[in-house]
DNA sequence: CCCTCGCGTTTCTTTCTGGAACTTTCGTTT
DNA sequence: AAACGAAAGTTCCAGAAAGAAACGCGAGGG
């Protein structure tokens, strides 16, 4: 099976993943839930390059868990905010903050004291 | 960043994502909740091409969230069970579930009657 | 002795991703 | 008015990952 044909399976957890089960989307979601709302706020936050921002963000408001609004007209600017169907995520990334808290801390020395 | 950097990420999100946010193995992840074990179950969900799976339980193995048994010594079969720690994902996938009923249903005609 | 089962592995082709520069539309500075 | 800079994308290319399908391999069976 094709991820693209995952849309239609006959199970809901696979239909979900079909839209947030991407590499990049959860973190888009993540920064989401943070407050961020401006492309270059997503960017910025270090996780994918711009193209791909790019499209997981058009895929996310076709689907409706952001919508697209303009902020701006006159220098036409546009930035993404989670709809309620959006805001319905939230427990899965809760769940998972504390499933990394609890069995993955940081390797790295010393960054929380 | 890389998608393999992500395991050393402040956020304990990320982490976790490093882990389970691949395409299909929170899939895997998903039969393992409904109690399939093994190699050919995986594979017969008609999920991912048989090297994909193969890696994504060699991962999943790897960070402690399946455990690779022997359930067979003279031919030598393995298994793939949940640890504890694997156990813990479940409520994420159940939030995931209820958010695709809810938000995603079947586009084809009368499935589930 | 050849067939099949369970569990992968290999090979080959196609698609996706990472990195970085480029574009477009304005607003601001000099 | 020409140059500069910011926001939100786009485009290009090389390299990594995924899909399809055949192959390997050890044990048991007919």
């Amino acid at each position: 099976m094709k991820w693209s044909e995952l849309n239609d399976n006959w199970c809901p957890v696979a239909r979900t993943l079909s839209v947030v089960g991407d590499r990049w989307t959860l973190l888009i979601l993540r920064d989401c839930f943070l407050g961020k709302t401006k492309f270059e706020e997503f960017a910025a936050s270090g996780g994918m390059t711009r193209h791909i921002l790019a499209d997981r963000l058009k895929r996310l408001v076709e689907v409706g868990i952001l919508e697209r609004r303009a902020y701006s007209v006159s220098p036409k600017r546009y930035d993404y905010v989670l709809t309620a169907k959006g805001e319905e995520l939230r427990p899965a990334l809760t769940i998972m903050k504390e499933w990394g808290k609890k069995h993955l801390p940081i390797r790295r020395a010393a960054l929380e004291g």
